[in-house]
DNA sequence: TGCAGCTGTGAAAATCCTGTGAACGCAGGC
DNA sequence: GCCTGCGTTCACAGGATTTTCACAGCTGCA
């Protein structure tokens, strides 16, 4: 299965021979491997679009384990490989649950820490990614290769976040996606307690929506949960319809079956 | 980082020393495990809905390689762990490239297998949920996805919490549920003393459950108890109720309740 | 039959959540 | 350097949801 990928790699450890041997490696495999000097704040991490991070514990001293948590925390994606001296089961263990994903006693050949981090990262693979068709929902048409969304052929002038927002949730059409999800995919990172950059996005959204595309709903709110795409045909304009009780939640199919309702 | 999910495994190995520890603490932990004899059908596999399945290489023999690659190759959502006696770098580097998540030497400790495979179960979580089922019991249609639930095409307008408790009631159907144990499954934590929490989400339930769905029962009193979901059919119409009323917490099959008709 | 303990109800009170508008800071382009 | 576009953060208002109460109706038991 498999390697093909190219891996971006971040190493934290100051044992240069091992550092140097792994480089050659993983170079001749085609990876992008970066060497850090100490613990990089996880931010910085978070602007390196790592694939993988290949930790040696003993060089961060006291912070070790606090470090481990809170990059394992803000970046539940990146695949965080442990390789240390001689350990006891219970910080293998302590590591495990606090995030990381695997752990090699040094010394260990660079073979089997590649391995490792290959098995790690392909996790990320095999994620829907969308093929480059556009697709239509509603009135709208997305055009991942443009990053822009159309309706009737004007441009809704999305900016990038917005765009990839829309793409996430269009590409979820029927579920509810809770906004930590959503702030993981479209942001990368996990997202900050009480953080409503995502309400806020949502909104602009649905501004853009609706100055372009007034007789269509398409962005619902589930109260305490998250958001959920799934066009629907604004039943406003005309006040006959005493009928249905609208509830704001289309039936499991979608739902255009008011209309035609009984 | 809470590994309160609970983990379906399968275990093929024949160490029983070793599998009945192991048991014994993932039972302690709230895991669902199986022991497998032998090379199970990745089909059967398929159908046991796991999240991770920890293997014994030396028990397959000659078929262990394929059976790994074939194992890995059709369920890329499974957790892989090899859990096997003394091997070389060779072997394992094998193991992960076929698409093993991880690989444990044994001897090794029971709580390390288990944090192991808590850490290749974690990777599954968080995105396109895939165990999305609709539910169905009664004219009801409970859809995670959604986090809603339906009759005939329309929606329960449940809230979170209402949609949680109905949830937890439809999982355990036929079960009766204490108080204690909904409050803590459903607010996740303790419930205080005199807290009536439960008893008024449920009447709220009731209410949308026979708005929507008048011919049906579906949560009922347990006196002294708690609640127990069991879907059945109202059969007020018709009043020739020859049999005797049967009592609220009778056997396992249906039971009857009183009804309203008075 | 009467008592004590539970459960069903309805509504008020307390909380929590989302929509919104605007200010702020940053980076690129002119 | 100044301007503009974009993303982030804040604070507040309006609702939606959850808790809490008090009371009425039942259930089980002596």
């Amino acid at each position: 299965m498999s390697s093909n990928q190219t891996i971006r790699l971040a190493v934290i450890d100051d044992d240069s021979g091992f550092v140097t041997v792994l480089g050659k490696r993983t170079e001749a495999a085609g990876w992008q491997q970066r060497v850090l000097g100490g613990a990089i704040p996880p931010e910085e991490l978070v602007a390196m679009k790592l694939n993988a991070l290949l930790l040696d514990l003993s060089v961060l001293g006291d912070e070790a384990w606090s470090y481990l948590e809170r990059v394992c925390g803000m970046l539940p994606d990146l695949g965080v490989v442990v390789c240390t001296g001689p350990s006891t089961v219970a910080q293998r263990v302590r590591a495990l649950r606090l995030g990381a994903d695997d752990w090699i006693s040094k010394p260990c050949h660079p073979e089997e820490a590649m391995a490792r981090i290959e098995a790690v990262s392909r996790r990320r693979r095999g994620r829907p990614q969308v093929d480059a068709g556009p697709v239509v929902v509603g009135e709208l048409e997305i055009r991942a290769d443009r990053f822009q969304a159309f309706v009737g052929g004007g441009s809704l002038a999305l900016t990038r976040r917005e765009f990839e927002l829309l793409q996430l949730l269009a590409g979820a059409e029927g579920r509810v996606l809770e906004r930590e999800a959503i702030y993981q995919q479209v942001w990368g990172y996990a997202m900050a307690h009480g953080d409503r950059s995502v309400d806020v996005f949502v909104r602009k959204l649905r501004q853009k929506l609706e100055k372009r595309s007034p007789a269509w709903h398409y962005i619902h709110t589930h109260f305490g949960v998250g958001y959920r795409f799934d066009p629907e045909p604004v039943e406003g304009d005309e006040a006959l319809a005493p009928s249905a009780p609208e509830d704001g939640d289309a039936a499991p199919g979608h739902s255009l079956e008011r209309l035609a309702a009984s």
